[in-house]
DNA sequence: ATGTTGACCTGTAAGC
DNA sequence: TGCTTACAGGTCAACA
């Protein structure tokens, strides 16, 4: 589920609940996360959560001695529930705050993470990520010198996390569509008139999927509810053989990396 | 160095 | 009906 929309609707939809609270407890019902959850996240009892941030995929919870780090994985969510609500399946990390409401980390497949990070001793994990897409710093000329002598696929390029963070199976589907360029064409030669196509399509599908995703942020303390997931439409992924909304052709499905790639023949060069 | 593949894990749907 | 296989939002380590 999460790209980073569902990461950033999450991160806005948990600070209101947890910013400024004190931690009462932290309870690690199952550490075998993508890694082992450490003992050292007991830091953070008695600690004031500052604020909740994003970088890249990754949700800081922020203290004086440090941050609590949350990856969402492929199948992690997060909500913030009364402390007395009964845990459900794959409810892996409960943080418990002084308002006695809980942030509780579900995830089912357990690709997710919680490490801690103190203030001293950054982690190295978020040292070599590149720019954030929705800033400045990420560009079409940025894509177009960083891709020169690149020969692989442009969805794979556009998906590294060293190139820029963020781009995930879905919008990077999606971006390309948008921005009309062939998901298989090698990096190197794209021109710098597409890549910025490229780069300003990416912050579109991305800040789009956000504010879909903002109109629920209310509901998002729900007992039932996931918080503000949505389902934006989408012009590609996960349409595969069926028709292009542009030119009524069909979509073809194909692997690229391992992961599902769905185009436009028509469309998208 | 850059590029590709396997691995981690559970659940669901499709195929036989 | 039941068993097997493929696939699902991510990304790091280990290879070529």
């Amino acid at each position: 589920m999460p790209e980073l929309p569902e990461v950033e609707v999450s991160r806005r939809g948990i600070q209101p609940h947890v910013q400024h609270q004190r931690i009462t407890a932290v309870r690690v019902h199952q550490p075998r996360l993508r890694w082992l959850v450490p003992e050292t996240v007991q830091q953070l009892v008695g600690e004031h959560i500052t604020g909740v941030s994003r970088r890249a995929k990754y949700l800081l919870l922020h203290t004086a001695k440090g941050e609590l780090i949350i990856h969402l994985g492929m199948s992690g969510k997060l909500r913030v529930v009364h402390r007395e609500t009964p845990l459900q399946k794959h409810d892996h990390v409960e943080v418990e705050l002084a308002s006695n409401q809980v942030l509780r980390l579900n995830d089912t497949r357990r690709f997710g993470a919680v490490l801690w990070q103190p203030a001293d001793a950054p982690l190295a994990l978020l040292s070599k990520l590149g720019p954030e897409p929705l800033t400045e710093a990420f560009t079409g000329e940025y894509l177009y010198q960083y891709s020169r002598e690149r020969k692989n696929a442009v969805k794979n390029f556009i998906m590294d996390n060293h190139i820029v963070v963020g781009v995930g199976n879905i919008y990077a589907n999606e971006a390309l569509f948008m921005s009309g360029i062939d998901p298989r064409r090698s990096a190197g030669r794209i021109s710098r008139a597409r890549y910025e196509r490229l780069a300003t399509a990416i912050k579109t599908v991305l800040v789009r999927a956000i504010e879909r995703g903002g109109t629920t942020l209310r509901d998002f303390t729900r007992t039932d509810g996931q918080p503000g997931y949505f389902k934006i439409e989408l012009a590609v992924y996960g349409r595969g053989g069926e028709t292009c909304v542009t030119c009524h052709s069909g979509l073809r499905e194909i692997r690229l990396g391992q992961r599902s790639t769905v185009f436009c023949p028509r469309c998208q060069s």
